[in-house]
DNA sequence: TTCGATCATGAAAGCGCTTTCAAGCAGAGG
DNA sequence: CCTCTGCTTGAAAGCGCTTTCATGATCGAA
């Protein structure tokens, strides 16, 4: 039994390959009871489409590519769920990457994407190599940034949130309840716009209020719990350790917790801890993280309907700024008195 | 500017297309330094090959469909995310589509991926849509079961572990230290038979024992937090209690421990707990979650190797069993002395 | 009834690549 | 010096589908 084709139904159903193919991406353009007749043809044999040969007749595959630093972090696997999803109803598929929050094998990756001929690109965050930005000029391919909502070329939409005004938010309810001594575990910044932006809006509180900022008040760590536990020790050993600790994301909000039980720190009676992401167990936490709620699934969702209107020419793909609250819970409070 | 061919490349580089193709796919068969003058043109000239036309022209894609249930759910996440960076290694992409539970969503997402000319899918348990079986037969496509050992049709690879078992090994490790009483809140059992498998677990380890299991110790509930939450009130509501309640999965142990603390029950001295995944976060619950920990990584690193290699036609697809070790922590401990 | 306009259909030309197949060519052996 | 072998290369035939383009068929209006 060899793979039946178009053409093996057309003879089937009597008539040319040309109107099976109408019956089935054109509908309207044949007889419906002609059409009824393919489709019913095409169903007894199984016909099933070669995508391959479509993609190539007709110039475009149905299928989106996105690249997420690491799927690994459930916020983004939130993101390419809703993402992959919304496709599905669009009736297309996805293609995924990621690139380990390594520029280079991002740009590799597109390749490979872009030669499977993806109808466009979701990417995370405004800050790519230069031959990213190539690749996808020269290949004519939709594009769509997320997390952010500055940095990227002009003509490419962002569907994000200020990362830096999340931050800055957070730093303000820290001062308002009275800390003054605030630290923070940042992600790694190289190629990491989202990760500098946070810092920047830290930065960005404190000066507001005049409040300076130590140095060694600023570390930047890799985005795991590991991380946060090693490097709530070092602050808390510090001679004049911070009352609060600013979290870079939620997984490094989770080590520092876990250090703190580990030394005894009574969170947030003796120190207060905030994270990033809204992870969905930083509400089931002990104590519940306080923590900046990241729209992931919103985002993903978004970036489907705009890739897929661009790939169709429809909608002039305009950027979105969505809400990144700031989700206040049982591990911000004010800060002891001094002693 | 338009889009640059093989044929672009060939009348640049003064050879024929066959060599430009063979340089690209074959570097052996052409002489080196033909073939080191060809690549340059290529790269110079920003030539990237057309998929579609190479799937159409190769019969093979390149691309491997993956569908699991949902995204949404860590543990599948980290499989995906292993299974798409063995890809990667190997020069495969990944197609990925969710289910959400549905057979016959999973069916159709199935179709959608074999019609864009995947060459090996990976699906998640053994039960699935006679349809899903019919398609992948007819489309002679590779497959490769996941998260299972038993159940799939002759000839069909499993990569996964004995869910039966692990439940099992729970519950004798619960009996040893003097529990009776044991619950469960399991997952939803229309195809899935996973759930299905760990309920037997529990089932055949209390029967092992010689203790009964009252139809009231045993509900099925969706998997989530919410879920979990609500299900521990119906459970330390019943006049006579259960001393442990196993949960099947992670979710429903999380929501389980927040309601038990928000009735004050101690866990574990009052209460024991378990879950089932081995999340990133069952380790830093407070307490720590006991659980069984599934090879989620390791099954969608060994999937890649399997579809990739079924691809080519090298190894014939063996069936690996993985270990699926119970992680005592501290969500679990004797019962409370009968009173 | 007749004419032009509209609609449904078929024939055929590719889409860009891989892959036989055959030819060219150089070196080895007689 | 000639033939045979083995290695490179080019020509060309598709892969299965979409999509003009052209041709009948159909319908409403005159």
């Amino acid at each position: 039994m060899k793979k039946i084709t178009i053409h093996d139904v057309a003879c089937a159903a009597g008539v040319s390959a040309a109107t099976v193919s109408r019956s089935l991406n054109l509908p309207d353009q044949v007889k419906p009871a002609v059409r009824a007749h393919v489709i019913a043809t095409a169903e007894r044999l199984g016909y099933l489409a070669d995508g391959a040969a479509r993609a190539l007749a007709s110039r475009r595959s149905g299928a989106v590519g996105a690249i997420v630093p690491t799927l690994d972090n459930p916020i983004f696997a939130t993101c390419i769920a809703a993402l992959q999803q919304r496709l599905d109803e669009h009736g297309r598929v996805l293609l995924i990457a990621s690139s380990g929050y390594d520029p280079a094998r991002e740009a590799r990756d597109l390749r490979g994407l872009l030669e499977r001929g993806v109808d466009g690109v979701m990417l995370v965050g405004a800050d790519h190599a230069a031959a990213v930005w190539h690749l996808l000029a020269s290949a004519r391919v939709p594009v769509v940034v997320t997390w952010t909502t500055t940095g990227a070329p002009p003509g490419v939409p962002c569907i994000g949130f200020d990362n830096q005004a999340a931050t800055r938010r957070l730093v303000s309810y820290l001062l308002d309840i009275g800390h003054r001594r605030i630290a923070m575990i940042a992600g790694p910044s190289p190629g990491n716009d989202r990760a500098t932006a946070r810092v920047a809006g830290v930065r960005e509180g404190l000066a507001r209020a005049g409040i300076d900022w130590p140095e060694e008040y600023r570390v930047e760590r890799p985005y795991s719990v590991a991380a946060g536990r090693a490097t709530l020790i070092e602050f808390m050993s510090m001679p004049r350790p911070p009352t609060a600790i600013i979290c870079g994301n939620d997984h490094l909000a989770f080590g520092a917790l876990a250090a703190a039980a580990g030394m005894g720190i009574r969170v947030p009676a003796e120190l207060s801890l905030t994270g990033f992401d809204d992870l969905d167990f930083a509400a089931h936490a002990t104590p519940a993280l306080t923590t900046v709620h990241v729209p992931a699934a919103a985002m993903g969702r978004q970036a489907a309907d705009c890739l897929v209107a661009a790939a169709s020419a429809r909608a002039g793909p305009a950027s979105v700024e969505l809400e990144a609250p700031v989700m206040l819970r049982d591990t911000t409070a004010p800060p002891p008195p001094i002693r």
